[in-house]
RNA sequence: GGCCCGUUCGUCUAAGGGUUAGGACACCACCCUUUCACGGUGGUGAUACGAGUUCGAAUCUCGUACGGGCUACCA
């Protein structure tokens, strides 16, 4: 196991990542910047977030403004300068493309890259040509290399007039024959690879574009970067970017690398179809695929705390080693580490998420946001809005917040938990009363109306002691008169505790709904 | 097919050679509550398999099985 590398640190820690603004921002990438965050953090280091920018995705206007958000919505301060500008910009992989040719050039100099010429067809064939029972998928390999055209087979009379033409080439990387190359990655420990196995990797596509691969090396280097986390997805190429720190930069200035264990879904690795298929978030906010105009739903859009989704988020893969599950996000930068991090990936449990939240809904304050926060308060209010509900006296609203809050998931459960607050009801659970009700409960509620009428004292106390002491006077078990008064208020048999919906109703609309309760019972 | 990573209740996980293998979600039962929830108490439920090392293995080693990832001019 890796350690130690705390205190051999000499410079700033950077830790970045990449986002592919293609599919959104999904739980693994999520996860990925608050690894980044929690680390950065607690190392007094720089944040840096960076989004790829390639022939595949630079058609998604917004994406930058979509990561940003999401990153601000979920607590992680990201500071605007660290997308747009700052020490290190540009970003944009396409605004950097001499950067990247410079160092592609540098690597053929040296000897471990070469310019290939090959078609798309012409890769087409290779493919073709090579497949065997025992090898699916030929790879571009040092025996595949010498058949193939390019600045090794060709001479460097035809390499240059092919250049001069201006002819279609990438920049491959030239594998070593039989190397091992070793690295430590700080989650799984000594990690290695045998380079015969592992192709010639494009480095500089046809179009000028650098791959992952060279971007993320010479990118890393450039942005001084010291700690690299991405996903498990990556561990497998690691070697080529372990020799191009070799050939480029020195093998002591490579950042140190963590390989995050993938968040699984129902079926292997959670793609944003799944989502959909199970009913679940996947995404931190709504994405729509600008291709494809499909809307995928967010945690924040759904209903989630911040502060429960980031707190989910970091218990999935890691925990403090005690048995405590509910972490506020200053208690996670001071418990973080990343050796108990683990290595195998974990299947996304949307019920455990949905208590995760509930936990954090309990302890929700509305009444009391901090200055930060108000967006929230805005957000559950145009929940209600959507649904027709315009809140326009805010002690009152607080007051139901607070009464109902410990019954809900969801933010969105507000509405279905206090509806009859704002709005009278248009259905009753007749069938619930009506069996029971008779002469003597009419005449009861009809002089506990008249009393009602009279009552300077409004509080749910007050209420329910009124309530109790006509219930004597009259001969009745108060429990027979409670179904049919929360039927009365609310329409059915839920929400909170029957008076202070009473006393949160005021003394006009509760006596209203009685009233006319009495007649529908009839 | 090849390579890499992984494997403890259904799910997320604790246990770093000695525990009746602990907790949480979900599920079930009971209690609380004259509604629905919250909450409380208890219950069902796991070390993939096979060898080896050891007085002793979930834990270390090897093999097998299973799962996942990669195998693109995608990231």
């Amino acid at each position: 196991m890796a350690s130690g590398y705390l205190c051999s640190m000499s410079k700033k820690v950077r830790v970045r990542f990449a986002p592919s603004p293609t599919g959104g921002l999904h739980l693994g990438g999520m996860r990925t910047v608050l690894y980044n965050y929690l680390f950065a953090k607690k190392n007094s280091g720089d944040f840096i977030v960076r989004i790829e920018d390639t022939d595949q995705s630079r058609y998604v206007a917004g994406a930058e403004e979509y990561i940003f958000n999401c990153l601000k919505w979920a607590g992680l301060e990201p500071d605007e300068s660290t997308i747009h500008g700052g020490e290190y910009k540009p970003y944009r992989q396409s605004e950097r493309k001499d950067i990247y040719r410079k160092y592609a050039e540098q690597l053929i100099k040296d000897g471990h890259a070469y310019y290939a010429f090959d078609t798309p067809e012409e890769l087409e064939k290779m493919r073709n040509d090579f497949k065997t029972d025992h090898n699916h998928s030929p790879q571009y390999d040092g025996l595949v290399r010498m058949k193939m055209r390019n600045s090794v087979t060709l001479s460097s009379d035809e390499t240059k007039k092919l250049l001069d033409e201006g002819a279609r080439h990438v920049i491959r990387i030239k594998m070593p024959e039989h190397e091992t190359i070793t690295f430590i990655d700080m989650i799984r420990g000594e990690v290695s690879f045998d380079t015969s196995l592992v192709d010639d990797k494009v480095l500089l596509k046809a179009d000028g574009m650098p791959t992952y691969h060279l971007a993320v090396v010479v990118d890393d280097y450039l942005m001084k970067i010291s700690h690299a986390f991405r996903g498990e997805e990556w561990l497998s190429s690691a070697p080529v970017h372990v020799l191009l720190w070799k050939y480029l930069f020195g093998i002591n200035e490579m950042p140190q690398w963590a390989h995050l264990p993938l968040i699984l879904g129902p079926n292997g690795k959670l793609s944003k179809r799944d989502g959909a298929k199970y009913g679940f978030p996947v995404f931190a906010m709504n994405w729509t695929d600008p291709k494809t105009h499909e809307l995928v739903e967010g945690f924040k859009e759904k209903g989630f705390l911040p502060e429960a989704f980031l707190n989910l988020l970091a218990l999935l893969g890691w925990n403090d080693g005690t048995e405590q599950e509910i972490f506020t996000k200053e208690e996670l930068i001071e418990k973080f580490s990343i050796e108990r991090i683990h290595s195998s990936g974990a299947k996304f449990d949307y019920e455990k998420a949905k208590w995760f939240n509930h936990e954090w809904m309990k302890r929700l304050q509305i009444s009391d946001l901090p200055a930060g926060r108000q967006g929230l308060r805005f957000q559950i209010e145009t929940f209600f809005n959507t649904k027709g509900i315009t809140i326009s006296d805010n002690v009152k609203f607080e007051k139901i917040i607070a009464l109902v809050k410990d019954r809900c998931n969801l933010l969105t459960d507000f509405y279905d938990q206090s509806y009859f607050f704002f709005i009278t009801p248009d259905k009753w659970d007749v069938d619930a009363v009506k069996p029971k009700w008779n002469e003597d409960k009419k005449n009861y509620f009809e002089s506990w109306v008249s009393k009602l009428t009279d009552t300077k004292e409004w509080d749910s106390v007050s209420l329910e002691n009124d309530f109790k002491l006509l219930a004597a006077e009259k001969n009745i078990k108060p429990g027979e008169l409670l179904l049919p008064l929360r039927v009365m208020l609310v329409g059915g048999k839920f929400g909170p505790p029957v008076f202070e919906i009473a006393a949160v109703l005021g003394k006009e609309e509760t006596i209203k709904r009685i009233k006319s309760a009495i007649i529908m019972f009839q």
